[in-house]
DNA sequence: CATACAGTTCAAATGTGGCTGATTCAATGA
DNA sequence: TCATTGAATCAGCCACATTTGAACTGTATG
């Protein structure tokens, strides 16, 4: 089923997944602002702890976060190349930057 | 259920999961290149008529690509914004600009 | 008018992602 | 060790998006 698609299309694709979520944009657009621990996002995004979870594995395997365990806390931050990388996969982003 | 948001955040994401399919990513490259009519786009993306026109019409409503009729052909072109728009919702995009 | 072509719409089947409740893990501190 | 807190994981359910096959517009052409 489904068309073959480029691996630069899948990657595209599943970073755009990421994205596409009222509850993981929000939780990008908190991060854009400085890292917080997960307890301190559930202030921000008042949703489940596990749903939350969820969010956060999904935006994790997409290289858009990253963690550091502080203690019992852990820490989550907007990668530091994230910018770059939702700009890069939007379509026609390679004919713009390769020109 | 599910959380409330923004309506800045709901409309980010539309267009969002609008580019998040592998069909509708190609299709936006192509776009991106030149403007094209139906038959023309299955040529570069080979999935079923019906299908393509579901696609296309998501991408029509999402406000990324726009049509014009020719005849028998309808023309489809990558909205004259859609660079813009595109690099508008990704989270984060507001903070960027209103700085 | 009849036929062919370009594209869309519809209904039904399929598939996938997000949500929930319960459980588990990991670190701290009494 | 036991209890507590912060966080992740698991299994199942359900809503919604995608896909399919068929029927349906609309335009040109003989």
């Amino acid at each position: 089923m489904s068309i073959e698609v480029t691996p630069e299309c899948a990657a595209s694709v599943a970073v755009l997944q990421a994205l596409a979520d009222p509850v993981r944009w929000t939780i990008l657009g908190v991060l854009a602002e400085a890292p917080r621990c997960v307890c301190r996002l559930q202030d921000d995004v008042p949703i489940a702890g596990n749903l939350m979870s969820y969010h956060l594995k999904v935006l994790r395997e997409s290289g858009l976060v990253t963690t550091s365990r502080r203690g019992r806390w852990i820490d989550y931050a907007l990668a530091d190349d994230a910018f770059r990388l939702m700009a890069s996969v939007l379509p026609g982003a390679r004919s713009l930057v390769t020109r």
